[in-house]
DNA sequence: TAGTAATAAAACAATATGTTCGATAAAATT
DNA sequence: AATTTTATCGAACATATTGTTTTATTACTA
């Protein structure tokens, strides 16, 4: 955690994990597809139809379309690997892994707010999705910097009590 | 316009503007050093104590605490360099000019929150601020990606709709 | 145990970054 | 107008990083 982390090079990855770099290579096309991969192993069912039970956490009887549930969920993942969390969103990779999550919450968003669970009057609603988007990304950014001292409920509360 | 911005090297960037490797490193220490040149050109006046008059828009009459005429002035520029702001948030060096914007809002909109401009109760006060900026940084990001087709100042309207 | 898959180490090519130096042209100073 | 200072250029250079390839070795598995 030391090192500028904007400055992070394939070569202390695979120093850190005790990789060849022909292993690397085997695996990944580069740094971003890593990252890549990263992104997937984290959100990949979380956004899926059924959400099983877990044994941290239950989300098991909550719907794909209760938002609540769904922003509680993400941020309890983001509680759960607070420290590769606070790495990723520390270092140059950072908007990487920002697009892969926008894209994830998107969809959702669009249709919260095409739902009206999120929606002002007199704005264009392609960029109210947009902009609640990133602003629940920046909130989780801003959480994780901060060492994740709330609970990942409150920082549910916190975003309804910004955006709706 | 045509090529990939995010894989824009410093090579690029010389034969465009038909300079010389030797030459641009005598005015600039790396490719990010350029582009806090143009952050600086673009907003070095902007939060300056005393705003004189412009050719194009007029806010020598507004004082600095007034978050409307600032917001609204920041979007009269971007308005103005609209090309070259769709140029650089669609580039890698989104992140690095995104932080230069951020460390030049950050204060005033502390202050903001601070003087209950924007307040909002039981959310932290510096989550606020660190969250309204990004919002403003959102906003204007996704205006610009579109064309900005609306007016500078329905934008501000548009973030005084979701924020306040 | 024999065969398959994963890893390692090292050499390699390709690309990008940043520096240095001597020559040349433009601008400013006297 | 002559001189000095400054800015630019082109080319060569050192260095760092990326990604590929080859061969050998380890470890798993049928």
């Amino acid at each position: 955690m030391s090192k500028n982390y904007s400055k992070i090079n394939v070569q202390d990855i695979l120093d850190e994990a005790k990789v060849s770099r022909s292993t690397f290579y085997a695996h990944f096309q580069n740094k971003n597809d890593l990252l890549h991969s990263v992104s997937e192993d984290l959100f990949s069912h979380v956004l899926s139809a059924k959400l099983h039970k877990e044994a941290e956490h239950d989300f098991s009887h909550s719907s794909a379309m209760d938002y609540r549930s769904v922003l509680e969920h993400i941020a309890w993942h983001f509680y759960e690997e607070k420290e590769l969390m606070k790495a990723i969103f520390s270092s140059e990779v950072e908007s990487v892994f920002s697009d892969d999550l926008r894209e994830m919450l998107l969809p959702s968003f669009s249709a919260w707010v095409a739902q009206k669970a999120f929606f002002k009057q007199g704005v264009p609603t392609k960029m109210q999705s947009c902009l609640f988007v990133e602003g629940y990304i920046a909130m989780l950014k801003h959480w994780t910097l901060m060492g994740c001292i709330s609970s990942p409920s409150e920082i549910v509360s916190f975003f309804e009590k910004l955006y709706c």
